[in-house]
DNA sequence: GCGCTGACTGTCA
DNA sequence: ATGACAGCCAGCG
């Protein structure tokens, strides 16, 4: 079975290139749509290089963070693949 | 098992 | 529009 933070794992998995999703979405389509801030811890503690992580921002149009780099290399990831900030 | 922390979100002032 | 407060969840010590 899978536990949340498989699902988030999945779920941002699935985010295709040039597209973005909000902690929020992930935590919904997670099952969770309160679980914002889990997604979030998991992607914090918890960061794989298979997962675009980086593809994964705040509601309100902000990167939120990034463990490999900072918030900088995280948009220039973003605007690399076509995603509008 | 309890308490703190954290890359969050939404609402009020 | 900006700042502050409260609420929620999962992981770790």
């Amino acid at each position: 079975m899978e536990s949340f933070t498989e699902k988030v794992r999945a779920v941002v998995a699935v985010i295709p290139k040039g597209q973005v999703m909000t902690y929020k979405a992930v935590a919904i389509a997670a099952g969770n749509p309160k679980a914002a801030r889990a997604v979030a811890n998991i992607m914090a503690k918890n960061y794989d290089q298979h997962i675009p992580c980086h593809r994964v921002i705040r509601s309100d149009g902000g990167l939120g963070g990034y463990n490999r780099g900072g918030e900088n290399v995280k948009k220039q990831l973003l605007t690399g693949e076509g995603a509008v900030v």
